[in-house]
DNA sequence: CTTGAAGCTATGGTCGCTAGAGAGATTAGG
DNA sequence: CCTAATCTCTCTAGCGACCATAGCTTCAAG
């Protein structure tokens, strides 16, 4: 049996996080010792480790609860899960789009930059004046610093 | 004098956003009407345009700060800026690289999704066992869904 | 002068965690 | 066996960057 910290060792998720992961119903609750921490089995650390790899690979936590949902009935037809999978590729496809285009405009605007004063600095001055852009897209909705 | 509305519609930002960015400091407190509405001139469109603008392009209202402090100053050399951006595009470049990788393991999952029932679906197979992934490359840190 | 849109403040919710306080449990070394 | 160090426990609060709602007041058009 695994503590909590072992098993966050093992998954590769911080502590908190399967305290939190468990908070809202995607870890059943744990086992508890005489004192009263928590002890996880293989199960346990098995459906970490799924949660903790949809992260890495862009799942929100509603996803991979569908996800988990359906793999714990695993006699269903796969279309679930192959259509949430779909839906996150395009999702990824749609913003590697998007930062590619942001991209494009940040490195015009520094190539523009003469290393002047603030006054004549480029990077200001598109910055405040979109029409200063190079192309006349108007930029992603949002595509916010994380 | 633009109300608060007018204000919006014309930099493309919502009303409660732009209260926002006057609670944390980001807009000058506005000008009252005898009503207590707030009054908006020229400059504060210009300022909105700004954020908005640096928004679309990913930088973090942190950031956005600093530019916004550094474009009031107008005689300064124009590094800081230029390194604000240039941290901006770094930050894009991986988030473009982690992205991609997660798209190439995304579809990879998806090919081999043999469209039977969950129990040889490779999707939530893949998901449950890294190891299972085409190559050895630990996944981004939390390049997580929006 | 009335009505409906737009404004006001204040509070609370979202997502996916992260941090901290203050207390109790467990383990390793002496 | 005792102590010290390291977990672990619960609970609350906070982050960024907003959005939504409630219950008001003000304004502009007809």
């Amino acid at each position: 049996m695994l503590t909590i910290g072992k098993l966050g060792t093992q998954a590769g998720v911080k502590v908190p996080t399967i305290r939190y992961y468990e908070q809202i119903g995607l870890l059943p609750e744990a086992e508890r010792s005489a004192g009263n921490q928590r002890l996880y089995g293989r199960r346990a650390l098995e459906r970490l480790a799924f949660i903790r790899h949809a992260r890495d690979l862009g799942f929100s936590l509603g996803a991979i609860r569908d996800l988990l949902s359906l793999s714990d009935d695993p006699d269903q037809p796969c279309a679930a899960a192959d259509a949430i999978a779909r839906t996150q590729l395009a999702e990824i496809e749609s913003r590697i789009a998007r930062l590619t285009a942001l991209k494009v405009e940040l490195q015009r605007m520094l190539v523009q930059c003469a290393h002047g004063t603030i006054a004549d600095c480029r990077v200001i001055e598109v910055l405040g004046d979109h029409s200063l852009c190079s192309t006349d897209h108007r930029h992603a909705e949002s595509e916010a610093a994380p």
